[in-house]
DNA sequence: CGCAATCTTGAATCATTTCAACATAAGTGG
DNA sequence: CCACTTATGTTGAAATGATTCAAGATTGCG
């Protein structure tokens, strides 16, 4: 059930069996959620973390005139708010993007990890860093990269992790999300998200179709977007 | 001489003596460094964080073509390299923006803090979540402000910060960049910067005018940026 | 004093947005 | 199963915010 999460922690550093047994320990209900709910909200207190066991979600801020900037995008076995842990409320709302099923992490389950195991503690502390990783990529992508590298870059960084949990093929993966929705991601309009779709498309690098992006050069893609992985952290570092 | 990191800690949780200690007992060394030095490159392994113990420095990424994004500015007090004790690597470079006195941390007395003392290390780990909130809102700027909200955004941001630690008057603040490095921290060109700084003079918000960055009114600024810094958890949350 | 960095402004150009129309796909109820 | 509605995708043309290029003004520094 925690199997993808294992394989996102793993892939960086050792897990012991004790620690994955404190892991599954933490996990204590599991829940299922429809499509487009935001079901965390900005200023709640929180006293739970949510696992994303399968299914697609994303941070965002919303700004008074309705325009959203979607901050990050969740995968299966990403810790969709392990940071509110340590912040207690959200500076973001958390919503669902397709049907979701999610695990429930008790903030108390996490202070005993604290407490008892420290390099489990440091592990969860890097997942939030490699969270913050991502963020610095996203503000370079949204300062200086144009609207189609832009979306090029986040096609090579969602195949990247989903690959990590076994939800890509090599040639592209199932992405359930609207050409407004990645507007939203990637700070421009729905119409020039279309436009620059098109552009991918006829350049032969990637392509955006039925909810499946398609890398048609993957090389190709990579230098269009400046794509270099080394933020996403993919060898071990035994903390 | 780590006052104002203590500052900043405190602000948000207690810290005990027994903590206070061990965390001045973490800085075995200080050093001096002079403006405009990239000191720690991305990729190179690292085996101890940088404390900000006074001056500015930034975190930034390049691109290809010569490009730089700020990903996020440190002012004193700030841990500028925290995230390197679970990351071992960075994905960004780190330069001083002005001289600066710094405090090293080495990765050992990290670690021993998270094997001897949970609640300090939550506290830790919540500061580099905090760095993640901050890293969000700069996507949210450079996803969805314009020129001048961007500007007025980060003009918030810092009065804000640089209270927490004294450094700040209550109508503005001493800011040592150029109109280049705020145009790498907004995503715009030095030009357009200049031009944007012009209409908030005009507009009576904000002037930055020989370093020095002075708040016209400050509710009129905040509301023009859209400035809620809830983002920055100002209010103790207990860890 | 004089050079170099920084700031300022104007005019032309460019990437993206806006507005509008139409096309296609998906979903609902009769 | 079709008719109808709504969400999503596509394209064109005009408008806009930001960039580029260029020149001149100001400031800081050896």
């Amino acid at each position: 059930m925690i199997d993808r999460l294992l394989a996102k922690l793993r892939r960086r550093d050792e897990i012991s069996a004790e620690e994955e047994e404190a892991l599954r320990d933490a996990v204590t209900e599991t829940a299922e959620l429809r499509a487009d709910v935001t079901f965390i909200r900005r200023g709640q207190r929180l006293h739970q973390s949510t696992l994303l066991l399968s299914g697609l979600m994303c941070r965002y801020k919303d700004l008074r005139n309705g325009e959203r900037q979607v901050t990050e995008l969740h995968v299966a076995g990403d810790f969709a708010d392990l940071h509110s842990f340590t912040l207690k409320t959200l500076d973001h709302e958390l919503m669902t993007l397709t049907p979701c099923t999610i695990g429930l992490v008790p903030h108390e389950k996490l202070t005993r990890i604290t407490e008892r195991f420290p390099h489990l503690t440091r592990v969860l502390w890097f997942q939030t860093n490699l969270d913050a990783a991502i963020h610095r990529e996203w503000e370079v992508s949204l300062g200086r990269r144009d609207a189609a590298a832009r979306l090029a870059h986040l096609f090579c960084e969602l195949q990247v992790r989903l690959e990590i949990v076994g939800m890509a093929e090599a040639d592209g993966y199932d992405l359930a999300l609207t050409q407004t929705d990645l507007s939203e991601c990637v700070g421009i309009t729905p119409v020039h998200v279309n436009r620059s779709l098109k552009l991918l498309r006829e350049d032969g690098l990637a392509e955006f179709r039925e909810r499946r992006v398609t890398l048609l050069d993957r090389a190709g893609l990579e230098r269009a977007a400046e794509f270099d992985p080394g933020y996403l952290y993919l060898e071990p570092r035994l903390a």
